[in-house]
DNA sequence: AAAAAAG
């Protein structure tokens, strides 16, 4: 493993030391004259069970209010085990902070981590030092969410309860009154004194979504954030140390847990989908055409009737570009089917095709190409020698290749050499506008898809930046007026920042979609065509998924031009390393048997339908002893990014997550995935069960139902093409205890 | 159901 990528090696290169930098880090080394770390006694610790208000000697009276419900549950996170010294990290709840913010923080300036940041920005530590202590703070979930709690608990939190009839768990529903879920939402304490309900109503009025507390949680908040006590001494007792992870000195320090998260080559299992299939698909040759692009209006319809654009001359690639029309006796289907679409038919390349092919002879330049190397990847992989050459000839591009599998590079690498060639850095003008754009669905993919791209651009004078919400924003306005050539981010903020003025997409002449098929689901495509009509017209589009399909056809039909389509032969769940099991159960067994399944050594990762549900499992694992935590949408993103951290590092080996995690996202040596839901769909299940079998390791997925659904889990599996043993099980048979062995 | 915007 690349130092870059490797957790152990901090900025300066070497093995870390034993202690952390990070203030409030279980393993901090506070340096001399540091503040002392305060520690909870037992007094404290009564206290706050009982409600009552703390002792002097707690961090400051702000953090009592922030983390009321948290009751016997404080920080889960801090405690792997939940043993008895629970207590003991809290009081570094303050001092905590540093750390939870410290990933988002450096996460929106990743790109301009290393480079000389600091001489182009002096003014930013010391002309403004309020100015953008705000966004800074806005980041600390804990200071602002207070007033928040209180105002939208109803919404979220009914379903907590509603989510989960009683009659399955009913050790939970009830006793945890909907105060205690706060665990999670620890970070958004408040109750009650939240007298500010006047500006509720505009609040609620201008954004109906009420349905979005998660990034309500990194809201400021307003006015109520009395919290900033504990600001003031973040400033200035400790100003310059803890700027650090800010400062370039130390970029490396979070950058290698970061890439480690996702290497995205090495480890391709190798696996396609769907091999055979029909082939006769119409071509689209008549499609309409691309939309002129107007003023950024998102409520602009979708498929309105635009005139048609001048097509391609089919015999202009050397490709076959077509799609395919319906796939057999399911052409017919009701939206919310789980369905299987036409494959694209695409050029198969094999492994044995790219032997001896180096990245240098596929058209990349020397700088990426020693670059790549530092990263890991020293020749191509197949789904990249496929898709490179077309990429720097300026086609539209479809590859399907399972995460991991190169992907990142397939479509990164060619990307850098083409925004080079372009112009490149040469005639860099201090406000350049971004020439190239990559979306993904969730947040941490694209934070991890910087972390590949990101080196890479560097090697050659490119600047890369995330745009992506439940973060302040201001990093990532200053990065755009500074002038960044790559943008990597998730619809809603890029949109948001469009609106706003603050991004402009005109100049942009490659864009890629990562998880193509998904960007195309309801919810997702509409805002994706909008942020693409803002691109440059004739701009060049990559679509990628490791589950291509003809969901896409929307997207190619109105954005792409003749692409080349590509995948990698003899990628099939046949030729996986995952051992596919179904567990038939009884519904009200299946903590006891989640239990036993994660009472192992290796990492393990366990899907959950519902984000109420993830956590209540996690909190019941880690009830039970083992060291768990959960990724989901509810969670603000300093601590969904923590959380992936935490399993990446090891400090716990157990992570409950919902969707979020099932796209894309890489951590090393996970061997156990587990559906405590079923999927509904069986790109989801792929998606899900791609998480472990990485690398050509062996993986192992348990998908847990209940005997009724034991027809629609036959059907589902075989639309994924997945072989699949279903056992009958119970709490303590051997079958899962066998599991767990393994 | 989940995800995705909010100085």
């Amino acid at each position: 493993m690349p130092k870059n990528f490797d957790p152990k090696y901090s900025a300066k290169g070497g093995p870390s030391k034993g202690g952390s930098k990070s203030p409030g880090h279980r393993g901090h080394n506070a340096a001399e004259g540091a503040p002392k770390k305060a520690r909870w006694n037992a007094g404290e610790r009564a206290d706050r069970a009982a409600g009552r208000p703390a002792g002097n000697d707690r961090p400051s009276s702000g953090q009592r209010s922030e983390r009321p419900a948290y009751g016997d549950r404080p920080n889960r996170n801090d405690r792997p085990s939940s043993g008895g010294a629970p207590r003991t990290d809290r009081p570094s709840y303050n001092s905590d902070r540093p750390r939870a913010d410290r990933p988002s923080y450096g996460n929106d300036r990743p790109s301009y981590g290393d480079r000389a940041p600091r001489t182009d920005r002096p003014s930013y530590n010391s002309d403004r030092p309020r100015t953008d202590r705000p966004s800074y703070n806005s980041d600390r979930p804990r200071t602002d969410r207070p007033s928040y709690n209180s105002d939208r608990p109803r919404t979220d939190r009914p379903s907590y309860n509603s989510d989960r009839p009683r009659t399955d768990r009913p050790s939970y529903g009830n006793d945890r009154p909907r105060t205690d879920r706060p665990s999670y939402n620890s970070d958004r304490p408040s109750y009650g004194d939240r007298a500010p309900r006047t500006d509720r109503p505009s609040y609620n009025s201008d954004r109906p979504r009420t349905d979005r507390p998660s990034y309500n949680n990194d809201r400021p908040s307003y006015g109520d954030r009395a919290p900033r006590t504990d600001r003031p001494s973040y400033n200035s007792d400790r100003p310059r140390t803890d700027r650090p992870a800010y400062n370039s000195d130390r970029p490396r320090t979070d950058r290698p847990s970061y890439n480690s998260d996702r290497p995205s080559y090495g480890d391709r299992a190798p696996r396609t989908e769907r091999p055979a299939y029909n082939n006769d698909r119409p071509s689209y040759g008549d499609r309409p055409a691309r939309p002129e692009r107007g003023g950024y209006d998102r409520s602009e319809r979708a498929n309105s009737d635009r005139p048609a654009r001048p097509t391609r001359s089919a015999s202009d690639g050397g490709h076959s570009s077509n799609f395919y029309p319906d796939r057999d006796t399911k052409a017919h289907f009701a939206a919310g089917d789980d369905v299987v679409l036409e494959r694209l038919e695409a050029i198969a390349t094999t492994a044995a095709e790219v032997v001896g092919v180096s990245f240098g002879d596929l058209g990349l330049g020397e700088n990426i190409v020693r670059e790549l190397a530092t990263l890991g990847a020293a020749t191509p992989f197949p789904i990249q020698a496929a898709t490179i050459p077309d990429v720097l000839a300026g086609r539209d591009v479809l590859g399907r290749g399972k995460t991991g599998s190169g992907k990142t590079i397939a479509f990164g690498a060619p990307l850098v050499e083409k925004l080079l060639e372009n112009n490149g850095a040469k005639d860099r003008k201090m406000a350049r506008k971004p020439r190239a754009l990559i979306l993904a669905p969730t947040r941490e993919l694209a934070l991890q898809i910087d972390r590949t791209i990101q080196p890479i651009a560097r090697s050659v004078g490119l600047f890369t930046t995330q745009i992506y919400g439940g973060v302040p924003q201001y990093r990532q306005v200053s990065a755009l007026q500074r002038g960044v050539d790559i943008i990597i981010g998730t619809a809603g903020r890029i949109e948001d920042l469009i609106e706003q003025g603050r991004l402009d997409l005109s100049e942009v002449v490659v864009t890629v979609l990562d998880e193509a098929d998904y960007m195309c689901d309801l919810g997702f495509l509409e805002p994706v065509q909008r942020i693409l009509r803002q691109t440059k017209k004739g701009g060049q589009k990559l679509l990628f998924s490791a589950t291509l399909d003809k969901g896409v056809a929307s997207l190619v039909k109105e954005f792409l031009i003749n692409p080349a389509v590509h995948e990698v032969a003899g990628e099939d769940q046949a030729s996986s390393t995952i051992d596919h099991r179904v567990l038939v159960i009884e519904h009200r067994d299946k903590s006891a048997i989640i239990g036993q399944l994660v009472d192992r050594q290796g990492k393990t990762l366990i899907f959950s339908r519902t984000r109420a549900y993830a956590e209540q499992l996690a909190e019941q694992l880690e009830d039970a002893g083992v060291k768990a935590t959960s990724l989901h949408g509810d969670l603000n993103q300093a601590r969904r990014t923590r959380n992936l951290q935490m399993l990446t590092s090891g400090r716990v080996n157990v992570l409950v997550a919902t969707d979020v995690a099932a796209r894309g996202i890489h951590v090393d040596d996970i061997d156990l995935v587990i559906q405590a839901d079923a999927p509904d769909e069986y790109k989801t299940y792929l998606h899900r069960s791609g998480r472990t079998g990485r690398a050509g390791k062996s993986g192992t997925v348990v998908t847990l139902i209940p005997k009724q659904r034991r027809r629609r889990m036959d059907d589902l599996l075989e639309r994924a093409e997945i072989e699949a043993s279903f056992t009958n099980a119970a709490p303590g048979d051997t079958s899962v205890r066998d599991l767990a062995g393994m």
